[in-house]
DNA sequence: GATGAATGAGACTTCATTCAT
DNA sequence: TATGAATGAAGTCTCATTCAT
């Protein structure tokens, strides 16, 4: 086996590609997540999630007990980044309104929806009532971080004192309608996001 | 209540027409449209569909070519229906406000999405590429309708002149969450309606 | 109804539309059977014979029983036609080269194989033992009156003393594979009789 | 005897290897070609090929991708042997119709058609273009390999001048209807093979 | 005579999942 | 770890057939 230096330490630049090669768990984590959000749940074959990990289907039978626990856990996983990266964004410094261009641009930037309630459709029946539970929850503790956001504005009165439940769902559905507005509204995301929250900030009627 | 084979002996062929006032195909229409949205494409099994509509699948089959036939059809019938009535709820008088508000209402009360890159999700296999493009087409003229009505709106001073595009954007997406916004944001689709109105109009940001 | 002219004397001419009719059932009959021959029992859907005829399928099954039954009588009474032709021919005067040669040319003008075998692939469990056995019967009569005639031409010396089952298995065959020889061979049937005869009756050896 | 499943619980996954001698996709193909020669493409259900394997439906769909590719494969590597045994015989030493006779007695103990035609009745909507000219391609070299060895028989005056096109086509098309000679004429396969060559070498006319 | 609407059995095909190696 | 070969359940679709009108 090709094992250069034994430490820790890593080489800068780009690593040779046997140290690059992540985990093959991760690596299907990845795919999967990827693949799941774009085409739902019943949308996907465990065999092309195989495929394009250069793998074969029992690979990731021996990591993950079901397509639905992989489901699952790529999804959770997905979830858990962007709620930490969401709030990391939403407790630094700075005004409200750019903090909430930030986390647009990077949402929008993904390309793809994080919609629970779509990706999950039709998994009733293949999925327990813990795990679905789970996953809504992990959409839910994402919006929370919102509301929670948009309370401690209001509270410092970086915005109005309109109900802070609202408008954490019209930013939170801007955001998951990625696809249209990317195709329909502004193909570049950052002008997008711009055109977001200048609407969300200044409202539409007439003052 | 319309009880079928009392015993196990059902006889072939067409069945007295007992009191049935709605054609077979339009309940099929109907129920498809209904369980798609629901549940999108590969949720929803074409014998669930008969089931509901107490035929058997051979009947499906004998007025729609394939599952994906049924699909496009029920989601075109669909989308023209609440295209017509959102057309002439939007081209009626009274202020903007209250015609975006009835609007609302009145999707917000169907509980379930129109997003049709949502229901489409995992079809790329099943549908020819004019199918869907019919089908997207179907939900950018529900969005032109809107933006038209921006528009006209900010001509005659109703609302500011933001980017209609947007509004429009944002004003489709919020109702297109419909699912997640009855559940964890106002549970009565009236109260609800008014909150985003009220959010989409005055904005978040302190004046 | 337009009934010009009561008795049974037809007019001279192309007949008018009404009259020129045939009964349903037998323009049935003979669509099937060319159907059938040139696509097998189980190449042919009921239906296509129904539209082929412009009338509903449900009209077929007025007039015959099953499919099986359709096809039965539909060949028996082809095999019927052919079988009187060939023997009128054969019962004839002049050469009996030349009446071979009348039976080639008529009966590669039909262009689809009368192959009983080949027809039949397929319908074990579809036909009544007795239902295969007339239908096999029906071909071999048309083999033995070929057979019958090699012989009387051997007793008058028209042809050598080869053996008449043989020489009618040679003919046959090659009569019924029509479809290949005249893509293959002469796609002229009157060319590609002389040829067969002229074959048949030299021989291919060395004298 | 390999008994199979000896009680209702039948393991999943690959079963131990046992004394399997032949690979499955080898056998599959097999006996799929026997079966479509002797009922044709439509009289054949896949689930009878895997019950004859002793293997599963998902089997053969394991290893072939649908029921027509499996067709063609089956045909067309059947008649890659025969072409090439064909080839063999017709190339070797000894007088012409020594080697006919000895393909006809190798034909003829197959007992079922080569007659693609036949075969592919009712397959036009089943089989691509390039597959159904693939298998009359493959038909069409057989003739082409007699017609090659008519010609040049007919060079080294072993045969008289007849058309060899036509000689071709004559014991190419008796060699077709097997099962009707060998019912018919002769049941002997040695015999029959031996009329054939007789007749067709001598001719019927009387000299 | 003729038809439209319906049925049921069965065919083809897909796919998550398993297991010997 | 990894895989190729296999399974069974389920889903889509077809088609001969029936029957009230």
């Amino acid at each position: 086996m090709l094992t250069r230096g034994s430490g820790s330490t890593k080489r800068l630049g780009r690593p040779r590609i046997a140290e690059q090669q992540e985990p093959t768990s991760t690596r299907i984590l990845k795919v999967a997540a990827r693949f799941f959000m774009e085409n739902g749940f019943e949308g996907v074959k465990v065999e092309e999630i195989a495929e394009e990990c250069e793998v074969t289907k029992a690979v990731v039978y021996y990591y993950f007990n079901s397509k639905a626990d992989l489901f699952v856990e790529s999804m959770k996983s997905t979830m858990e980044m962007v709620y930490n990266s969401t709030k990391k964004i939403l407790e630094g410094n700075g005004p409200f309104y750019d903090r909430l261009l930030t986390v647009a641009g990077s949402r929008l930037r993904l390309a793809s929806t994080l919609d629970m309630h779509a990706i999950m459709r039709g998994t009733e029946k293949m999925l327990t009532d813990i795990q679905r539970e789970e996953m809504e929850q992990a959409e839910f503790r994402l919006y929370e971080l919102l509301v929670d956001a948009f309370k401690r504005a209001a509270n410092d009165h970086e915005i109005n004192n309109i109900e802070p439940e609202v408008g954490a769902w019209i930013y939170f559905s801007s955001l998951n309608s990625t696809y249209f507005a990317l195709q329909h509204v502004h193909s570049n995301p950052q002008v997008l996001a711009k055109s977001l929250l200048d609407a969300l900030f200044s409202g539409i009627g007439q003052t």
